[in-house]
DNA sequence: GCAAATTAATGATTTATTCAAG
DNA sequence: CTTGAATAAATCATTAATTTGC
């Protein structure tokens, strides 16, 4: 590619990207347009970037961080329902002189609903963010007093013309309320990346002991 | 509400709405930026619109006419599903002496593909379009020449400029390959609004005869 | 070492879903 | 119930890592 040109698509400094994640971990996730103004200009001194970058940056950033720990997540509720299975198949041949044949769905939990965002990574974050290794990154974001104020904007779309607010007020996630997503029977969608074994499945690992 | 502050929303006049859907018709599914500052522009001469209404009012208009389609879609194939069904039970029940119970999966075509945008209602729309009882709406949007042109931009985000690119390219849905969808094998997310009668539930509406 | 070829990440777009005004 | 507005999920597309054969 031509260096000067600029590629078709941007990509960021690594002090854009570290900024970027240090704003994330002080627990932005939907900056309004007025934020994302400001985070702009700053990151134009390390190089060139526009607001949709970091408006697309969030969003890839949630989605993918979410996606992340559902993966997580699965991960570890199929360890613990492999060993619900073993335990119960265990005492299945302890007394297999009383009932006989497989079962096909798991004894108990299998649709037991966890709170996805109370696992601690959507946290606060006003608490800490401490600037371990930041470098000239001194302008803060969060304004702990204002966190009432409701976001004027918090999508930017089509047009939206920036309203300048001031000051920034905090991440409008913190003020929505708790979502609670169905762990178990999950959209189609999901079940294709992250899709539990199947107690068919968990059949098959076993037997190959 | 207050009368002249306006409201929540916007809520498009009769006038706008009808050129609204005399675009539409005439073809245009995602405007280009520089679309929808001339529609703006256009449209406000009849009342208080913004950019970024014109841009929602595409994206739900094309999003909810598409639904209605695969409802009507899944009708007639649930319909089409039925007589299959009908015939093959009259099979089967003129053959009970040869094989005995009942079936769990329709017999053929249960995987058929669709092709989806060859159904007639994304027709490109060049042809016709004739202005039947459309007011003082005189500016023509389609421009057959430029279609090979790529449109810069299909989607209108946070702080894009509008690059004013001269005159409406022509729509460009019409350039993307055509896409097909699974009819049958569908995500869960559409089963849950148009979900294809199981068999079970076929049998039960037969039952019921 | 070093490109061509694969694969993994991730920026950008589109589609589906949800919320809420009227 | 319809529909404007907003968000989340899925998908596309390009770039960066990584591997592979020389």
């Amino acid at each position: 590619m031509s260096p000067a040109a600029g590629s078709s698509r941007w990509s960021p400094t690594t002090e854009q990207l570290m900024i970027l994640e240090e704003l994330y971990k002080s627990g932005i996730r939907t900056p309004t347009a007025s934020q994302i103004q400001q985070i702009t200009t700053h990151l134009s001194f390390y190089g060139r970037i526009e607001g949709k970058n970091v408006f697309y940056w969030f969003q890839n950033h949630k989605a993918r961080d979410r996606q992340k720990m559902r993966r997580k997540l699965n991960k570890q509720v199929q360890l613990q329902q492999q060993l619900q299975l073993q335990q119960y198949c265990h005492l299945k041949h302890n007394t297999s002189h009383l009932f006989l044949a497989g079962f096909d769905s798991l004894p108990e939990s299998s649709t037991q609903k966890v709170s996805f965002y109370n696992t601690g990574l959507f946290s606060q974050g006003s608490a800490a963010s401490t600037p371990e290794q930041a470098p000239d990154f001194t302008w803060r974001v969060h304004n702990p007093q204002s966190l009432e104020e409701k976001t004027e904007m918090t999508f930017c779309n089509y047009g939206w013309r920036l309203v300048d607010s001031g000051d920034y007020q905090g991440c409008s996630c913190c003020i929505r309320p708790l979502k609670t997503l169905d762990l178990f029977p999950i959209s189609a969608a999901r079940l294709k990346e992250e899709g539990t074994a199947s107690t068919k499945q968990l059949f098959h690992s076993m037997s190959t002991n």
